[in-house]
DNA sequence: TGATAAACGTTACAGTATATCATATCAAGC
DNA sequence: GCTTGATATGATATACTGTAACGTTTATCA
């Protein structure tokens, strides 16, 4: 299973990083990073894929920190309220942010073959979109942008 | 109920003018346009907003066209497939295309306020998208943009 | 006209999400 | 200490969204 970004990096010390930043944005903003909260933003992290909120139920379910679908659906409206996660409309489902605290609209890139999701290094600046925007009147507060299509290893095997 | 755009227009016109460009697409292509499908493309047409497969289903079981989920899925799937008709995963729901025929990325504004759900005109070229995918060697195949915010009426009524 | 593919109808079920009410925890103020 | 209010959790039930599978009908075309 193709992690989330194309290519390869130091697993374990991203996770790290990944906790270490969203407890200090944490604690510097009064939000409670409890251990549901905690142990949901590490799964993402672990396995490093985006994950329907019925998977992560049945981790917390396996360790005994909650078995029914509002305690998953809770963790992980804070942690996409808060920037820490994202939710992939596409899939339904849910993955750790790259860079939790720099606000920013992600783009993620979606392979079919796959699976697997990145979220693109380079973002769509909101200006982009803003400008279509404002020619209707309309004031953006959150945007979304999802692609379908190959990663690098499915565009080798799949020649359709 | 705000409509699909957040201006005035002439409504009837604007259907038949779909209609009949869908149709002819359709010929041209040998789709086959069958009752089910034309139905519920007025459908969408004709409510001029984003509706939940279930809502369409409704209007079908009124209307003795079937009365079970797939077939409102089959037609929506035919609709959105062809580029008739967009799915906006933000709300799991269904809006016909504003221009069918014209090969695009549609952006879409969507209300918070009131639900309403525009097209945006002008489109994000697929360049700017593909600018970023190429950079993580991804091809996109299809990409979705949507953004959540104030539409004009909406910004005056509340100024939260 | 018979073969083939496409579309439709229905049943049953899987997956996703939320409303609601009850309980627990913790900090602030009397 | 005790109460109050805010926030987080637990649990039940249910609503909403989507699909697999199978048989039947309809369209298309050699």
């Amino acid at each position: 299973m193709t992690p989330v970004g194309f290519t390869q990096h130091d697993h374990h010390s991203c996770i790290q990083d990944n906790l270490s930043a969203v407890e200090a944005m944490c604690s510097e903003n009064g939000l409670q990073f409890t251990p549901v909260r905690r142990r949901v933003l590490e799964i993402l992290l672990n396995e490093h894929r985006a994950l329907g909120a019925y998977e992560i139920l049945d981790h917390l379910r396996n360790e005994g920190l909650g078995s029914q679908p509002p305690v998953a659906y809770r963790a992980l409206d804070f942690l996409v309220s808060n920037g820490f996660a994202h939710k992939i409309e596409h899939l339904n489902a849910f993955a750790a942010c790259a860079h939790p605290g720099q606000d920013h609209t992600p783009m993620f890139l979606i392979c079919r073959g796959c699976q697997s999701v990145a979220e693109a290094t380079a973002h769509v600046s909101a200006d982009t979109l803003g400008k279509t925007a404002r020619a209707e009147g309309f004031v953006i507060e959150k945007a979304v942008i999802e692609a379908e299509g190959l990663c690098p290893k499915c565009q080798e095997t799949s020649e359709t």
